[in-house]
Order: C-alpha cells, then structure tokens, then sequence
RNA sequence: GGUGCGAUGGCCGAGUGGUUAGGCAGAGGUCUGCAAAACCUCGAACAGCGGUUCAAUUCCGCUUCGCACCUCCA
C-alpha cells in the first residue's frame, strides 16, 4: 500500500521497518470533555488507516494516547472541584464508548499522560544533557528550537517567517526566543494542586513532551508512522519531532498521516453557530453509529469533509441498499458452502483493493462496494445465481467489510416480534389468501403505524422493523 | 506577510490529457392487486480568464471565492 506522507508530501510505499508490523501512533483525546464528530473523523480515519494494513496481512501496534493534564483538563478538575482524575475519568470510558459505537477498533495500548511523569523527565533529562533544553527563571523549562537545525521540516516552517498568531499572547511565557516551546511548565496557582516534583522544581509536563515519552516508551526510538488531525501538525508533531530527534539523533517518525478537518452544514463546527455535535448528541437524535461512520468515511480523509443531515440520511438509504443484497444474498446461500466466485464480481474486488491501497481511497472502494450489490442484485433478479456463488459473493462482502466496518455491524436485531404483530402478520395473509385488498392494505397501515414495515414477494411477507 | 489545500451535476463525493466514478435525490420503464424492494434506461458537472496541446474538467499562469496552519483545536 502507499500513503501520502506529510514529511515529504508525497506519496510513497508503506513499508515499515519490521517488515509485516506496522507500529504506530495515534494522538488522542483531551479528555475534558465528550469528544466531538469532528474529532471522531480523526479516529475513524485512524481506524481505516489500521484496518487497511490489517487487510493487506500486517500486524499492527497502534498507540493512542489520553491527554489527561493540560490547560482544560486542570480547569475543569478546578471547577467541579474534584481531583484530576475524578474529573477526566468519566470521559476516558465515554470516549471508549464512543468507539465502540462507531465500530472504532481499540488500539493495543491507551497510554494515559499522568501515568507516565517518570518517562517524561527522563526525557528532559536528555534534552538536558544535549543542551537542547534551559530553564527559565520562572521554573519552567524550555526546549530551544534554535539549536535544532532542522527543525521545521515537518511544517516547512521557515523560522524567519514566523509570526505571533493569535492564539497566545506573546509575553504569557518567559522563553528566550519566539519559537521555543515548554517542555516542564513550573506549578502556579491555576495548577491547583495538579502538580509533580521534578529536578526542576515543581509543575507539569508539556503536552508535546507527553507524546514523544509515551511513543518512545510503547513503539520505541525509531518508528514507523504517526498520524493526527492537521491542526496538529504544527505546532504539536513538529515539536515532537524536535524532541524525540533532539534527545535521540535519530529518526523519529518516517511516516506523518494527517487528515483534513470536518466542517457541519459547510461551516467550521462551533457552538455559536449551533452546529457542534458530540457522537451523543447524534445518537440522541436518531441517528445510529453505522450510519455516521458511513459519512465519516464516505469522503476521503486529506479532503475536508462536509457533515451534513443530508449526508446521514442518505447513509441510511445506501446502507439500507446494502443490507438489501446481503440479505438476499444470504437468503440464496442458504447452508451452501462457498463456491466459485462469478467472474464479474473479479474486478470489483481487484478494485476495491487497489483503492484503499492507494492512500485510502474509500470513496472509489465504496464505487467497488455498489457494483458488488448491483451485480450481485442484477444476477439474482435474472436468477442466475447459485448459492454457491452466493455463498462465495458473502466471503467477499466481509472481506470488504473488515476494512469498512459497517456491513456486519450495527444492525438493528432481527429478533422474533411480538405475539400482536405476528398476529397481524397472519391476519394479513388470510385477507391476502382472499384477494381482500383493501383488508390487506389496512393491516398493512396498521402495521407501518407500530414500526413494522412488511413487504410482498413470491415469497410471501417479509416483515421488518423500521 | 509566510506555508499549504481546495472550487466537480439538486446534495454528498472520487478521478482522469481523449473513453459512464459511486451514493442520495429526480424522470421513464419492468415486476406487483397496490405498495415496497430489486432490475433496466435516462437526464445533469468539472469557478472565471488566458496559455500549452490534435485534444484541457485534468498540465501551466493569472483572477475570484473558500478553507487550514503560523506556538498546546482531530
């Protein structure tokens, strides 16, 4: 497979450095609050990412790190008045729960920022030695960009061009150049009683420092890819790369992911705009995990992608389309064993590997998708299907769906239904045995009015709740 | 000011120097008592202006508009 790689902007082939096992990190959430859908197009990308090394016959180690001390996290653990880890606690489960709602698969190892403070200045400890890192008059300490010759190389941030944003104001830390970020940050009052003893007096670890002593830790020195949103890719992954290289010499990363931002009714989410949504929020509305996962990875990850209800809503009908033909499909399989593949749904499947081979194209691998079902529905229409074809087109679909994640998953339960539906059922086959149609019909409204939504074949009803 | 990205049919969203992306929505048809599903067919797009070329939605330049980052936002 090949990949864009953010480092030299271009795409290049994925081969890591063990061959067959992919090591990788993730940037996680800040667990202050419930994570939004934005930052779950992240994650499913990530999830994508992970799955489609998975299909290629890889191993994967995917780290992802819980930023559980940081500005928010120490001001919300203030002002519910609970210590650090009551307060973020409950998001680090409602996080896991999100996932698993969106299909997301677990990473091998969630490491937790707080658990790892002795990583961390023994990481400074290096940068110390180096002569890469100073300490400020306030306690702080500091990483010096300007010693790192190539630093930037991410960003391709020429350091002469950089100028003040907006974001923090300029004099709020007493570093010794522009540019210089912290990697200890000295207690003060704000911190509460959020802090760590350190050679360096006592406070807290950067955010970017949590990430590089975490990845050391879990992937090691030299590893192979690490992924993020593309906010993060300046300041955040560049001084990343500043330390991990600064305190190694080594190579840190060779392959940087990142996926473009997700915009709501084509707008930036945001509160003022009423448009910012959790994953609980759209559950609450309606709308099921499958569903939004399928917009989710609809688009491709480095354009940015327009989340809409539009956009859900024809999730459902698509998906509804798909869940159509495996049914079918099933349904001709019956206890068959797979047999040979018909040849058309040869290019197709060739396809769809080609396409999430190349940078994670799912768009052309949901084109692969569809003329599966529409191939698959034309054969049987024209009853040219045999169950073991049926059988051996069921292998494929959930090969593709260990890449897609949303064929088998999140289906509303078949279940048996209840004894006054199935009752209605029977009374509607009487009324159909006797060509009482407008019997028929009535049952039939009857029926759509309590959520069944029933349907006639050569078969007789098909029944389903909607 | 710097560094990048983008503009595709009603909506979402790929891709390509010449040949149908795909999904949703829409139109017509087949099937059906009707409906639904399914199948078949169809219409509809490449922001604007130049340039290169036999040929440009695709390559180059400019313009307009939009987005991201420029020190702790996925």
């Amino acid at each position: 497979m090949q990949v864009y790689n953010s480092l030299t902007r271009s795409k290049e082939p994925l081969q890591p450095i063990e061959p067959g096992h992919v090591k990788m990190y993730t940037c996680g959430p800040t667990v202050y609050n419930f994570a939004h859908i934005g930052n779950f197009r992240a994650y499913a990308f990530e999830d994508i990412l992970r799955r489609v090394v998975l299909f290629n016959g890889c191993r994967v180690t995917q780290v992802m790190n819980l930023t559980d001390v940081d500005d928010k996290t120490i001001r919300g653990a203030l002002a519910a008045g609970v210590p650090l880890k009551h307060f973020t606690e409950p998001f680090i489960q409602a996080f896991f729960a999100d996932l698993k709602i969106l299909n997301i698969q677990p990473a091998e190892v969630y490491p937790a920022a707080t658990d790892h403070i002795p990583e961390m200045l023994a990481l400074i400890e290096r940068l110390f030695e180096r002569g890469l890192a100073y300490k400020s008059d306030d306690g702080s300490v500091y990483f010096s960009v300007a010693k790192l010759p190539n630093y930037g190389k991410l960003a391709h941030l020429d350091r002469a061009n950089l100028r003040a944003g907006a974001r923090v104001a300029q004099d709020e830390y007493e570093k010794e150049s522009y540019g210089d970020f912290a990697v200890w940050k000295a207690w003060d009052a704000s911190d509460g009683d959020v802090a760590w003893d350190s050679p360096w007096g006592r406070g807290r670890p950067g955010w970017h420092l949590e990430c590089s002593a975490m990845a050391m830790k879990y992937l090691g020195e030299t590893f192979d890819l690490h992924t993020g949103g593309i906010d993060n890719l300046f300041p955040h992954h560049e001084n990343e790369i500043a330390q991990t290289e600064g305190a190694t010499g080594k190579p840190f990363v060779n392959f940087w992911m990142h996926c473009a931002h997700l915009r709501v009714n084509g707008e930036k989410m945001s509160k003022s705009l009423g448009n910012f949504f959790t994953l609980r929020d759209l559950v609450q509305k309606g709308w099921s995990g499958r569903e939004i996962r399928y917009v989710l990875i609809n688009g491709h990850y480095r354009q940015p992608l327009n989340f809409t209800f539009d956009a859900l809503d024809a999730a459902r009908t698509s998906l509804a389309r798909i869940d159509e033909c495996v049914d079918a499909l099933t349904a001709r399989a019956g206890s068959v064993a797979a047999g040979v593949l018909p040849s058309w749904a040869d290019v197709p499947r060739i396809f769809f590997a080609a396409s999430v081979n190349d940078d994670l194209n799912l768009p052309e691998a949901f084109a692969a998708l569809f003329a599966l079902v529409r191939e698959s529905n034309s054969a049987m229409h024209q009853e040219v299907l045999t169950p073991a074809e049926a059988a051996a087109l069921l292998t494929v679909f959930d090969a593709l769906d260990t890449v897609f994640g949303l064929i088998r998953f999140g289906r509303a339960a078949g279940g048996g239904m209840p004894a006054e539906i199935e009752a209605l059922v029977q009374a509607r086959a009487e009324a159909r045995a006797n060509k009482d149609w407008s019997g028929s019909d009535r049952i039939r409204d009857e029926l759509a009015a309590q959520g069944w939504e029933v349907r006639d074949s050569k078969e007789g009803q098909k029944v389903k709740k909607l």
